[in-house]
DNA sequence: GAATTCGTACTCGGATAGTGCTTGTCCGAGTCCAGCCGG
DNA sequence: CCGGCTGGACTCGGACAAGCACTATCCGAGTACGAATTC
């Protein structure tokens, strides 16, 4: 079970938006080739930070994307459930429910489905609970040991 | 991000032989008569079990799969490593790390990608706990809502 | 009547299709800026 | 001057193709048990 590739551009995605010189838009194409990913699909997977708020986008010749707001403000949460989507574990088809819902005897073993769905929700709650109390700012704090950050133009590089 | 389908059935099988009159092994026929899977695929799934050491298999006529150990001894988190391997949820090809390796100024961002892998890790950590302090006797025994359990032979339903 | 053979029922495990989601491409449409006119 | 055209650079967003992991199938091999066979 792992999150998709998309999400490990996401997270790139925001560490360049962070580092950039706010007033200064990051280019789509800027992007891709500092990457080394596909134009195109990395571009629907900007749009989808855009779309879910952490970024924002400037059309028009000079255009690109920003951070939609403070980087402190976003957690790795943000970013997986923006990429992702909202994120439950268990994959429910009811198969439990319809496995023993004819048993004779056992008919109960039925409600087990709702048992294991309500188990799983409580784990995925604490693994966003980890993911809400890091943000992208931290991250940055934390690679740079200690070094300042320095804003750059990353169109520039 | 989601488990597989095989898991949902990997629990349905675990089910089966918690409820199952410990003596008499249950069939692979009946396993996937009861589940409305596939013969052949529901078998893998089983297999995975007894190569993980929760069930057990016995060859020839009369044979089937067994509960290797007490169902109290065996959690939700055993059987998810048991189908779907260990659980990392983040995919960390390096992408991060090749991004930033070779930036003016801010290569430090490149061990950005180690920061966020021990970040997912932390998480990853905390749901594997949820999970593990949960049992298939616990499972069982909340879906009776106090109903005594009764063993049964599935082979004969 | 006991050992051997045989058949049946079952699991083991690899090779190999089918399917659906992730990844990647293409292209038309919309938007903004800058420079070029014409009044 | 300055207001409106025009072209270029860029994002928007859907339709569609490719790749890969999950799902599913097939088949040969191994194993246990019981019944028939043989001496």
């Amino acid at each position: 079970m792992q999150l998709t590739k998309a999400f490990e551009q996401g997270v790139c995605v925001m560490a360049m938006l962070t580092t950039q010189i706010p007033s200064i838009p990051v280019a789509s194409a800027t992007i891709h080739q500092r990457l080394g990913t596909s134009p195109t699909y990395t571009q629907k997977i900007v749009r989808k930070l855009v779309v879910s708020g952490l970024a924002t986008s400037v059309s028009g010749q000079g255009g690109g994307f920003c951070l939609a707001k403070a980087s402190k403000e976003i957690s790795c949460l943000d970013v997986v459930e923006a990429i992702e989507g909202p994120v439950v574990t268990f994959p429910d088809s009811q198969l439990l429910h319809h496995a023993f819902a004819h048993s004779n005897g056992l008919a109960n073993l039925a409600s087990a489905n709702s048992v294991v769905y309500q188990t799983f929700a409580k784990a995925d709650e604490q693994w966003r609970k980890v993911l809400s109390n890091v943000s992208i700012a931290d991250i940055i704090h934390d690679s740079l040991h200690g070094e300042k950050l320095t804003f750059v133009d990353w169109n520039e590089m």
